[in-house]
DNA sequence: GTCCATGCAAATGATTTGCAGTATC
DNA sequence: GATACTGCAAATCATTTGCATGGAC
């Protein structure tokens, strides 16, 4: 649980810089999303490794944070369709408009990976001309067979998400 | 609401292929879609416009049949993050994987257009050689502000969905 | 000490489901 | 005529909210 991701103490002055209250359970939710940044936890994940280190926690609290993480954009949510919203620390990249993570789905065995590319610029460009949309942010999901899978979508294996 | 989309008649046959029983509910509903390609309809929204032509209906069957043309892949869902799945009329491409549409949603005034382009087929190869995983759909969104906004987002503007 | 954050329990709201009646094939 | 489909109402389940208590500054 604490092998990587920030510490209490840099979660608790990112808190502090975004003009946040400090508390146990915000430097917990932060700490844990920074901990986890490949895994795509979704609220009831986050509660319940929260709740080992911090059994009083609510769930309540839990989605409180969380919505109070995404609108300072220190998180994004991605939504697979499962029924679940998840979330990923973000990206923190310095002044530019935010970006998403893009995704990788794997059909089969319902793994996630996450890359960080512009793709797009080209296409945001030739979108503008086009049509006159002025792109500011993209979000891409792309589907298909992970290597583990072996590329081949017929046979089966295990969940992991 | 008969101005354009598919007739009655036409929807009763792609059922009929599909091997699905023909209902009046059932044609009602993929013609709605059918008729509002361009829409991305709620549920409710479907709901509300089959009632025009057939009071009937009930919520419950508007839910199924949308579950039933989204496995038959007539259908695909959108998510807006708005706390609604919407719906629209598949793209009928012949053959090849399924694709979604990829769509433009405007941060300003909500509105959102939808475009078709194989937009990332050199990217899928070079993720496909750099990590393994191959490709067989993407989804894209892109977020700016549309042309009648002005490309500027800090003006309102009214919201359609 | 003030005011905001928390925990609990109850509310919400989109979607799903059970069941008895009904329509399609 | 058998079976699958429908409508209604009740159930589900992720997320949100009200309120009294507790904690950060």
């Amino acid at each position: 649980m604490d092998r990587k991701g920030l510490s209490k103490e840099e979660v608790a002055a990112i808190l502090k810089e975004k003009g946040l209250k400090v508390t146990i359970q915000r430097v917990l939710v932060l700490k844990t999303l920074s901990a986890c940044e490949d895994q795509h936890l979704t609220a009831e994940e986050i509660y319940e490794l929260v709740k080992v280190e911090y059994p009083e926690i609510g769930l309540a609290t839990v989605y409180r944070t969380i919505q109070l993480l995404l609108e300072l954009n220190l998180i994004d949510r991605i939504n697979l369709d499962d029924g679940f919203a998840r979330y990923e620390i973000g990206t923190f990249n310095k002044g530019k408009a935010r970006h998403h993570h893009h995704h990788l789905i794997c059909l089969k065995c319902g793994k996630v990976a996450s890359f960080e590319d512009d793709l797009l610029e080209g296409l945001e460009q030739k979108i503008q001309e086009s049509t006159g949309f002025v792109v500011s942010d993209h979000e891409v999901k792309l589907y298909g067979c992970c290597k583990e899978c072996g590329g081949n979508l017929l046979e089966k294996c295990s969940t992991t998400k």
